[in-house]
DNA sequence: GATTTATGGTCTATATAAAGATCATTTTAT
DNA sequence: ATAAAATGATCTTTATATAGACCATAAATC
């Protein structure tokens, strides 16, 4: 696991647990609320409000549909969308990734 | 933990991961050289990649940030100035959420 | 100001995520 | 076609995330 994070990371997990607190408030929903919908743990969405890094996705995601913040600025639909696209494209890279042989051809 | 995660859930850790094993290969990263500079198993990469909602936000933030896929579409400072934001919204909202009284004034 | 409730923090037990090693398979490049 | 390397998958062990209960504090409504 990941002891050691960048700037990066925490500023991304304190953005998106302020963005669902933020949301969380404005809907007038409790904590308890929120978590109970979720099914997760009151503790676990205070974690997850402070940007703790340490959560599972699947529990965040959840919790931010919940409250109604969307990821990548996206709904449902457009989510799907960009999903497709994304396997589309992945079926067009290539399966492995291998650097190109580092020996240059001096031999000439 | 959450067991069962709604369709929002699953498409945005699909999507998510589709979008760091499009970035990766497109930059001719190996898996394991992204695992090792991430700090994480190639194992956890793996899981990641194909999108399970298990794994900390920590290591897959770090990981969309060496293959460049940006969060919230945006750059470190971006980020940092919505952070920001988001703590001054916080500010002005109240620190805790209480249902109205439900009891209806009906005697007048 | 008093009351009620949400929140913050701490603790323990348990479930499980993650590391690390290994092997088989696929895929790229020669 | 062959060789070399990346990937996929499985297994075991260890670390730790999470649930759940608890208490103290803070904050919103009356």
């Amino acid at each position: 696991m990941t002891r050691a994070y960048s700037r990066y990371s925490r500023d991304a997990g304190a953005l998106l647990g302020g963005l669902i607190r933020a949301a969380r408030t404005e809907r007038r929903l409790s904590a308890q609320e929120v978590a109970e919908r979720a099914g997760i743990s009151r503790g676990l969405l205070q974690r997850i409000e402070k940007g703790n890094l340490r959560c599972a996705t699947g529990a965040v995601f959840e919790v931010a549909a919940i409250v109604g913040v969307r990821l990548f600025d996206a709904d449902e639909t457009t989510l799907a969308r960009h999903l497709n696209q994304t396997r589309d494209k992945l079926a067009l890279l290539p399966k492995s990734v291998r650097k190109k042989r580092t020996t240059v051809r001096d031999d000439f």
